[in-house]
DNA sequence: CGCATATCCTGACTGC
DNA sequence: TGCAGTCAGGATATGC
């Protein structure tokens, strides 16, 4: 499940190997890929532009082409952005988007793989105040911008009732937390996520949005975190290795790793929620 | 406002 | 071994 950590890996994969290429061919065959706009204008906005950079906001991957377009892609639960050195290699199931490229030796082929077909492709042409793409304009701060302190996480929960992970998670308050990594954050800040935000002291708020820094910008160290399905893998195919140093994701029932007790999980929010009661409070 | 639920979808896993 | 059922969840929409 691409959450910050996996999108910035494969964010860093794009700007090492990708800018300077150069946009000759686009095929969308998934039905449901581009969504925003026909496959037509798709197409057309990207062929024969240059890719310039290489951005991400909370979990949305934006590449910026020559001429002011934009090309945004957003993995959701399954989908991947994967290099082929050549268009030869063998095209991999649910591959519903590929941009053919020139110019750039290691990358010939960029292609969009989404068995769960929820993660979108599309082509943005005007940027909002904030310089992202106007679609995504609402996300919230990105969970690794530094400006994102105690006093800020103090501000942005203001009023609210949310519990911690509600506020972890929502996009439009703190971009790129999911699941995983909100689980983790909580753990690591020893508070329980069905904690009510509005009872936590400044001094809680300051420890969360450094446990938000310090584990996102180590999860982006170990490349991610690759599932036992793996089915997240970098730009290159490769495995993250985050998903061995998880405190709490996916562990119910196995000791803690901190003190021993067995890990619970609960529903929060329709999903699930791992912590362990004795470190967590 | 907050919370739960449904929706989109496929693959991995579980239980019989 | 195989089949049906369940679960996984990002974002959005809707109802209470």
């Amino acid at each position: 499940m691409p959450e910050l950590p996996e999108v910035e890996t494969v964010r860093l994969g794009l700007a090492q190997h990708l800018l300077g290429g150069l946009v000759e061919s686009v095929a969308v065959s998934g039905r449901r890929t581009v969504r925003r706009q026909t496959t037509a204008i798709f197409s057309a906005a990207l062929l024969g532009r240059r890719l310039e950079r290489a951005d991400r906001y909370g979990k949305y991957l934006v590449l910026e082409l020559s001429g002011g377009v934009s090309l945004v892609a957003h993995l959701a639960m399954s989908g991947q952005l994967l290099a082929s050195p050549t268009p030869k290699d063998p095209v991999p199931p649910h591959t519903h988007a590929v941009i053919g490229l020139s110019r750039v030796p290691k990358l010939a082929e960029l292609r969009f793989v989404d068995p769960r077909t929820f993660g979108e492709l599309f082509v943005s042409f005007e940027r909002g105040r904030n310089g992202r793409p106007v679609e995504i304009e609402a996300l919230g701060v990105d969970a690794l911008d530094p400006g994102l302190d105690g006093p800020l996480l103090c501000r942005l929960v203001a009023g609210t009732r949310r519990s911690l992970k509600q506020v972890l998670t929502d996009q439009h308050l703190i971009a790129g937390i999911g699941n995983i990594y909100a689980d983790e954050i909580c753990f690591r800040a020893g508070i329980a996520p069905s904690r009510a935000i509005c009872d936590l002291s400044a001094g809680d708020l300051s420890r969360v949005a450094t446990t938000i820094a310090s584990t996102l910008a180590e999860a982006v160290a170990c490349g991610g975190s690759s599932l036992r399905d793996g089915g997240y893998r970098d730009l290159f195919g490769a495995l993250g290795r985050y998903q061995d140093r998880h405190m709490v994701y996916g562990r119910e029932h196995e000791p803690c790793r901190r003190c021993g007790s067995a890990i619970g999980r609960i529903r929060l929010g329709g999903r699930s929620s791992f912590s362990c009661a004795t470190c967590q409070h």
